[in-house]
DNA sequence: CCCTTCCGGTACACCGCCGTATCGGATACG
DNA sequence: CGTATCCGATACGGCGGTGTACCGGAAGGG
């Protein structure tokens, strides 16, 4: 009740240094943890084990495992998200060189089999409630809109089947998606981000032949 | 040890008739239960009461759930592989058109979207069991084999990038795959349908507008 | 029509994990 | 440097699910 006027970190917490720490461990050491055996099939205690804590730090700082798992996808996607745009709207001009930045993207996308893993978990996860879903799907959403601004200022001749940009993204999207579950298969990195960029090629241009070979 | 000589199908049981009824029961349960809820949050007592038994049953004819699971995916795929070679055997002549096939096809993958649900659950089961991703990897290299032959026997002009026909067929495995993802998310199967349809011929023509228009 | 064989129901013991309550030690503030 | 506050460790009760042992009764065989 009392109105010290300052800009009033107020609400809530006093002694937020080691919390964050453990929090951030905690959410480090789930990510390992959820990649090797799946979300799901993991009990609280082992994530608090791999970090270095006892589910006491763990009830502290989440309420439910669900939570914890919400939480870590949102930092990561959102990690990826900023690295998909800065990729994006890094390059030059607005060139017509699509191919350059296809590659870059490729590249920050199938980075990481690990996070691959855990974002198909929640993907399942989120399939069955409906929530959850509409969460996703607006982030997936704002993904595909960067991608679909990026192919507009390129300017380049989009197939006719394709149309406008916006259903050019969503198709990168699909390729996208659709070499992830044979990466989850083969776990062969260097060959699915030559697929992808193959693929991509073959979408978005309408002849002409490019990409490297796979594998 | 008498050697009674008929066709003997005398290997292990002889009470079989209301064993495998069961057994499909339990599996037909299996499935609707998986569907709805997922795979690793279901106690199996949940799926012995969909079908209408008590634990005894279960325990009587699978080892265990991940057991059971497996003879789920295994009955299921199969099932559909065949429904898909038919559609893509049964076709006229080796006519050019692929669009025929490609929509008959697509009728048949995304028809239901529980099954793509218990499937994608099997994706992630899979990836993080070797043996299990191999056997997958396996039939759905099948699928592909099929796929490659049909448009082989199509003897169109498939696009410069793409190659030969066996990496077309990935191209259109993976576009399946894509809008698999998608579909999970928001649950429209007539967009997908389209969607589909549409990505399909962006990758196996060259130009030319076509496929229907997404919803 | 008996009887052998097996199937599926029931009861039990066990274990893993969860969520909470409590407490000692660490940390920021005056 | 004292102290109020919070954080995370530990201990406990409880529940849910598993796997097994046992048994009654159904389904084929002769």
């Amino acid at each position: 009740m009392t109105v010290d006027g300052a800009e009033g970190p107020r609400e809530g917490r006093r002694r937020t240094r080691r919390r964050e720490q453990t929090r951030a461990r905690l959410l480090e050491a789930a990510f390992r943890v959820f990649a090797a055996r799946g979300f799901g099939r993991v009990p609280i205690e082992e994530i608090c084990a791999a970090a270095g804590y006892s589910r006491g730090a763990f009830y502290s700082n989440f309420a439910t495992l669900d939570d914890l798992f919400f939480a870590l996808y949102r930092e990561r996607a959102e990690l990826i998200a900023r690295q998909v745009a800065g990729a994006l709207a890094g390059d030059g001009a607005p060139g017509p060189d699509v191919r350059t930045a296809v590659d870059r993207v490729t590249e920050v996308l199938l980075l990481d089999v690990d996070w691959l893993l855990v974002k198909t978990d929640f993907l399942v996860y989120a399939a069955r409630r409906p929530e959850v879903a509409r969460a996703l799907g607006e982030h997936r959403e704002q993904l595909r809109r960067a991608i679909a601004d990026r192919l507009a200022r390129a300017g380049t001749p989009l197939p006719a089947v394709l149309g406008d940009a916006g259903t050019a993204a969503h198709a990168v999207v699909a390729a996208y998606d659709g070499v992830t579950t044979r990466l989850l298969l083969d776990k062969d990195v260097d060959g699915a981000r030559a697929w992808l960029s193959r693929l991509l090629t073959a979408l978005l241009t309408d002849g002409g032949t490019g990409g490297a070979d796979p594998h």
